[in-house]
DNA sequence: GCTGTAACCTGTCGGC
DNA sequence: TGCCGACAGGTTACAG
């Protein structure tokens, strides 16, 4: 599932196709996706030329040259194509292939020859077209946290966001007011990095008190390390069994050094969560 | 205002 | 073999 790393290495790999390129043209082939596109989407992106792509969140921004943002969100499901523009009469129909492009929405024909494809199955993306100065203001854009691997996101600022929150860590962490980019699966291997509780009340963090003010360094710490690692691993380091700690791992051994614990999995906030009731506090 | 939960959606997997 | 239900999860809407 595309959380901060995945949508990370996504954007370096987009960016060669659509830095500096333009649309020269967009099909929708279909008019929604968890949301209806906006009216005119596909008339207003076209001729219009990328000049940066960022990353806030889980959120992928093409900053155009005339000032417009192009949000896009993957959802649960969601990944771009890049592949060589190649003429529509060239193409041979083949059924593995036909599977494979059922799910594609948006395709997007750029002046860099590439030709750059959003396919969702669980149809969960977003994609919305909004002026630069609107985005301070989006309805969910505009209320995210910080991004977690900047150097505004430290424990105070973690101690600000979870102060009278009573709610679990786990579900502090899936917030993305508390910090943006984090998901269901690096929400458990934080928590088991930081060997914190994901029952915790998340408020218990925020004191003044040195083992909060511990508890949540550690927290930062381990939100940064597990993030910048899932950034770092390569394509072929993908299998799951190397990626992760605890998530998908239940009734297997703690990796902690030292714990004789196993990993447990629960349902908390309407997901699953793995971790070790030995090690993690 | 805060919190928990259902709903959205479709591919996959296990049970019958 | 085929059908059916459960499950996965990011975000939003809604109820309490």
């Amino acid at each position: 599932m595309p959380e901060l790393p995945e949508v990370e290495r996504l954007r370096r790999t987009l960016v060669r196709a659509l830095t500096g390129a333009r649309f020269d043209h967009v099909r929708l082939n279909r008019a929604d996706l968890r949301a209806p596109f906006p009216p005119g989407f596909a008339r207003a992106l076209r001729g219009q030329r990328v000049r940066a792509l960022r990353r806030r969140g889980k959120y992928l921004l093409a900053e155009l040259v005339s000032g417009d943002i192009l949000i896009m969100h993957l959802g649960m499901s969601g990944w771009f194509r890049v592949e060589k523009t190649t003429p529509r009469a060239r193409r041979r129909r083949d059924p593995n292939r036909d599977l494979e492009t059922r799910h594609d929405h948006v395709v997007f024909s750029m002046s860099s020859g590439k030709t750059v494809t959003f396919n969702d199955p669980r149809r969960f993306g977003v994609m919305d077209l909004v002026a630069a100065n609107h985005l301070a203001g989006h309805r969910t854009l505009g209320r995210l946290g910080p991004e977690p691997l900047s150097r505004a996101f430290d424990a105070d600022a973690l101690a600000r966001r979870l102060s009278n929150r009573r709610i679990s860590l786990k579900a502090a962490l899936l917030d993305q007011r508390v910090v943006a980019g984090i998901g269901n699966i690096y929400a458990s291997e934080a928590l088991h990095h930081a060997r914190l509780s994901p029952f915790r009340l998340a408020s218990t963090l925020a004191g003044a008190r040195h083992t909060a003010r511990d508890a949540r360094e550690r927290l930062v710490d381990a939100i940064k390390s597990v993030l910048r690692r899932a950034i770092a691993l390569k394509e072929g380091d993908r299998a799951r069994a190397a990626r992760f700690r605890v998530y998908e791992r239940e009734g297997e051994p703690c990796p902690t050094p030292g714990c004789r614990g196993t990993i447990a999995r629960a349902w908390q906030a309407g997901r699953s969560t793995f971790y070790c009731a030995t090690c993690q506090r």
